[in-house]
RNA sequence: GCCGAAGUAGCUCAGUGGUAGAGCAACGGUUUCGUAAACCGUCGGUCGUGGGUUCGAGUCCCACCUUCGGCUCCA
């Protein structure tokens, strides 16, 4: 979108040829600024730390004598208007660092102090000021405080000093700032809009699952739940199957010489249940693969054998940070939809094309359409430049020869092998993170494993890891507010609300279900004595896809009437070829019955 | 783990030291033939748990449990 000259001035030369984009973040930076003058305004001896902006708005760090009140934002807010309305110009001025770090500490500004002084010696120290507020700063920055288009406060929150724990807790204040009232309406709007279909709300609503403290953060799945989660399994296996996956299933309590082997102890021991167990320490599995390994080496593997593809549903618990649980996001004990394929080097470049396909496939009934990013070599790593060279070869090959489009996101990998990070958007245009695939030359040399070659010598395998959605745990939050709760037809936990209109004809609807059980399909009678309209009521809101309303004439023509979940009805349809239509739906696992999107403000 | 907030009936919430409430749900009865809430009645709470202050605690204090927001998107 265009924006007028003189609706919005720039100030500084550089910003002559920037997008909308860093215009936006050019506001919602000077915006930071105006908060943090007004904070100053009402907490005179608040130390700043920092305040970038971010995606959708922007935020500032304060060392406050007492904990923030949403009354005290409000205050913030209004003073932060105030500065706008007085369009108060933004000036820049250059100093030396020394003289920056002097004047910050006199200024009693620890934390602006150490930022300049982690600064090279020779770099332009650069401040900008509005009204009697100065800061260090970047820039670049609107012309006036004018430019500050409608925004918002939010909340505020605590954030530890540079994200450390062993550092001061600052408190952070969060605000968004937009362009025009349209544009931060629409924000509030998908705010509120999220807050309506979090997984934990509608998880309660739709009688999937429950949470109790006799187990934290460990979900208990009802039946609703359950046939979901069946559902996305039985799919997750059908991909594996038509990928020539074999599926394995191993122990979650085992000992820790096995995590010595491989590696875990030594690196993810914090994140493990741990105990005694009849005179020896073991632990619960926070991953299959060293188990995998363990399959692998019972017997001698010839180069024939590869690839070994093992697909793995078992059940792990990790010791996850209790201030880091997030209902279905972050839970302890998760199932993920594992693989492992152990492979010679030479087939790493198909196996990889093969993961990549198969996530393809896999995210193609839900709609979702994968965004693929390389994650190369960090600084920190294990293994040569040669190595990481070939690794990084590999999945730039298969990603090459699968024809995928993706970015590079360098310095992301692992310490030991790099990977490909596969996200996705959701309905309200969030990123999330899913499948990681991931090369592992270190867990086979840890165990040891080799397989006897064409030449009759030994040569170690590789080992190529991935989870498609993740754990079935996340992924089920995901669609639950992908979808806002109202499923897809083969994912809904009831396909079928069989609503007899009167009681008489509760018999001939026990005759409906009993027809949709034995075509595969999950369905109820509603056979309360509530009215018609009551009974359509509830199955919309459980966001039931089909509705069957049985009355006198559909019981004397051996038929149904459909209505669907989007409000299309039918009536006097046979019921073999209802059942044939929604059976067919089910199984080519159509998104289906589609309801377009709310019209949003 | 740390900072802040919250926890009252199955759910959503009222209740500012003086007899625990409402709507929905559930249950009982009546009712029920065409596409989003029939009517009447009844039941239901150790106010998260434990301790303390007080003549008296859902309400004030302390500890614990659980949940929610957040803890680098780096001037």
């Amino acid at each position: 979108m265009a924006i007028e000259s003189d609706e919005i001035k720039s100030a500084a030369a550089e910003l002559l040829d920037a997008g909308a984009h860093d215009r936006l973040d050019t506001m919602r930076h000077s915006t930071a600024h105006v908060m943090a003058s007004a904070v100053l305004e009402l907490f005179p001896d608040a130390k700043l730390g920092i305040g970038p902006a971010i995606r959708d708005g922007f935020y500032y760090d304060f060392d406050l004598p007492r904990a923030l009140t949403p009354a005290d934002l409000e205050s913030i807010e209004a003073r932060m208007r105030a500065q706008v309305a007085a369009n108060l110009p933004f000036e820049r001025s250059e100093i030396g660092r020394d003289e920056a770090v002097a004047r910050e500490t006199a200024a009693g500004q620890p934390y602006k102090a150490e930022i300049i002084g982690e600064l090279a010696a020779g770099e332009v120290i650069s401040f900008y000021r509005h009204g009697t507020f100065n800061d260090l700063c970047r820039g670049p920055h609107l012309e006036t405080t004018a430019g500050i288009g409608p925004f918002k406060l939010l909340n505020s929150a605590a954030a530890y000093w540079r994200g450390d724990e062993k550092r001061p807790m600052l408190q952070r204040i969060y605000g968004s700032v937009w362009e025009t009232q349209e544009d931060l309406d629409r924000y509030l709007w998908r705010l509120e809009e999220a807050r309506k279909r979090d997984h934990r709300k509608l998880g309660r609503e739709l009688d999937l699952f429950s949470f109790h403290p006799e187990s934290p953060a460990a979900p208990f799945w009802h039946p609703r739940g359950m046939a979901l989660w069946r559902a996305l399994e039985d799919w997750s296996r059908q991909v594996r199957t038509e990928g020539g996956f074999v599926e394995v299933r191993t122990p979650a309590l085992v000992r820790k010489e096995l995590w010595e082997t491989s590696g875990h102890w030594a690196l993810y021991q914090d994140n493990m249940f741990v105990f005694d167990d009849a005179d020896h320490v073991a632990g619960l599995k926070p991953m299959n693969c060293p188990e995998s390994m363990l399959i692998f080496k019972t017997s001698l593997r010839s180069y024939r054998d590869l690839p070994m593809r093992l697909a793995d549903y078992s059940w792990l618990f990790r010791n996850e940070r209790t201030g880091a649980l997030a209902g279905m996001f972050r839970v302890r004990q998760l199932t993920q939809d594992d693989s492992h394929v152990i492979c010679r080097e030479d087939q790493v470049v198909d196996e990889v094309n093969l993961a990549l396909r198969l996530v393809r496939r896999q995210f193609e009934p839900f709609g979702f359409q994968p965004r693929f990013k390389l994650a190369t070599r960090p600084d920190k790593k294990l293994g040569t430049d040669e190595f990481w060279d070939m690794a990084e070869g590999q999945l730039a090959g298969a990603l090459e020869t699968a024809q995928i489009e993706h970015t590079l996101d360098p310095g992301g990998g692992a310490f030991y092998a790099p990977k490909i990070d596969v996200f996705i958007d959701d309905a309200l245009g969030r990123e999330w993170q899913m499948a990681t695939i991931q090369i592992d030359y270190q867990l086979p040399q840890r165990f040891e494993l080799e397989y006897r070659a064409a030449d009759g010598g030994t040569a170690r395998p590789v080992v190529v890891h991935y989870a498609i959605y993740g754990s079935f745990e996340r992924f089920i939050g995901v669609i639950t507010e992908h979808f806002a709760g109202a499923f897809p037809a083969w994912l809904a936990p009831v396909q079928v609300m069989v609503i007899p209109i009167a009681d008489r004809h509760v018999e001939y609807a026990g005759k409906v279900r009993d027809a949709l059980f034995e075509a595969g399909l999950r369905a109820e009678v509603d056979d309360r004595s509530e009215r018609m309209q009551a009974k359509l009521r509830d199955a919309q809101e459980q966001k039931v896809p089909v509705m069957l309303v049985l009355g006198d004439r559909d019981q004397e023509a051996g038929a149904v009437s459909p209505r669907l979940r989007t409000g299309e009805s039918t009536q006097g349809v046979g019921m073999a070829v209802f059942i044939a239509d929604l059976k067919g739906r089910v199984e080519r696992r159509e998104l289906w019955p589609y309801a377009p999107e709310e019209d949003q403000p």
